[in-house]
DNA sequence: AACTACTCCTGGAGGC
DNA sequence: TGCCTCCAGGAGTAGT
């Protein structure tokens, strides 16, 4: 499930990989992932040369020449791998496929790119939930737009301030309100639970009864967790595998297992109709602000 | 407007 | 072994 640190791992190395090649093909084995603007059509893809990638949220946008935009969104299980001519990695992120993850294509690729120095980007998904939009610019301007999300978590927009309100607003457990894009853009399942048990909030606690001075721990957790994502996740993960797939320190993904701060162990239940981990210890119910 | 539930998908895990 | 059910979850949409 890429969030925002497997994102912008993957644009950072499509950035040397991509940016000055030319598309010479573009195949969709799945029809529903593509989706052209008016007038547009896969077809328009060939010939044009990347000229900036970037990110917004968990959104990656190639910006092309001739006025075109691609923005692509890996959702739950999407994967990029970019392969030189002689096969080697150029760049790679995203979840990986299970089982036949190395040799690619296979059959849960889904879309075939090449560019003028023979390499070849597939993008694959086994849940076929990813979505390739192909815009002219104003279009793509809008698409943005109207996604409302919410300033990046690791730039200055996202202050402690700004998300102390943004949760007073909200009567939704705390996690739900780290999980609305519109709020923050780019945070997922994982890292919100993440953030949540550095902060030593549990994730059920209603955004509402957050104090301020938890909002700031949160704030600091949120930073601290998707940085050492980022840092981590580039030099380590081998192709076909996701950042996410390395043990996460913390709380995700380690039910039964002792809390490395206290030794309680990990809960697993439901919350914000999620998979959620926390520690019911570190991670207590607070009624500061009704005291 | 705010919130909840359902939907899209497939592979993997667990029960019997 | 094989069939069944459940679960994973980002985000759009429909319903309350």
């Amino acid at each position: 499930m890429p969030e925002l640190p497997e994102v912008e791992s993957l644009r950072r190395q499509l950035v040397h990989s991509l940016v000055g090649r030319t598309i010479t093909s573009f195949e969709v084995g799945v029809p529903k992932l593509f989706q052209a603007g008016p007038g547009l059509s896969g077809g328009d893809l060939l010939g044009k040369t990347i000229l900036r990638i970037g990110r917004k949220g968990k959104l990656l946008r190639w910006d092309l020449s001739d006025g075109l935009v691609l923005v692509i969104h890996l959702k739950l299980a999407g994967q990029i791998v970019h392969l030189s001519e002689d096969r080697q990695d150029l760049a790679h992120g995203g979840h990986p496929v299970p089982r036949w993850g190395f040799s690619l294509p296979h059959k849960a690729t889904h879309v075939t790119m090449t560019f003028g120095d023979a390499s070849t980007l597939y993008l694959t998904d086994i849940r076929q939930f990813a979505r390739l939009r192909l815009l002219r610019t104003r279009d793509a301007r809008r698409f943005l737009k109207d996604q409302r999300l919410g300033p990046d978590p690791l730039k200055a927009g996202f202050t402690p301030t700004y998300l102390y309100a943004a949760l007073q607003r909200r009567s939704v457990p705390v996690k739900a309100v780290l999980l609305d894009q519109q709020v923050v853009g780019g945070i997922g399942n994982i890292y919100a639970d993440e953030s949540l048990w550095v902060a030593r909030i549990l994730p059920s606690r209603s955004a509402r009864s957050i104090a301020e001075a938890e909002a700031k721990r949160l704030h600091l957790a949120v930073r601290r967790v998707l940085r050492y994502a980022l840092r981590e996740g580039v030099a380590v993960v081998p192709q076909g595998k996701a950042i996410s797939d390395r043990p996460f320190p913390y709380c995700h993904g380690r039910a039964g297992a002792p809390c490395s701060r206290c030794g309680t162990t990990i809960l697993k239940g439901r919350v914000a109709g999620r998979g959620t981990y926390w520690c019911p210890t570190c991670q207590i119910e607070i009624h500061a602000r009704a005291a």
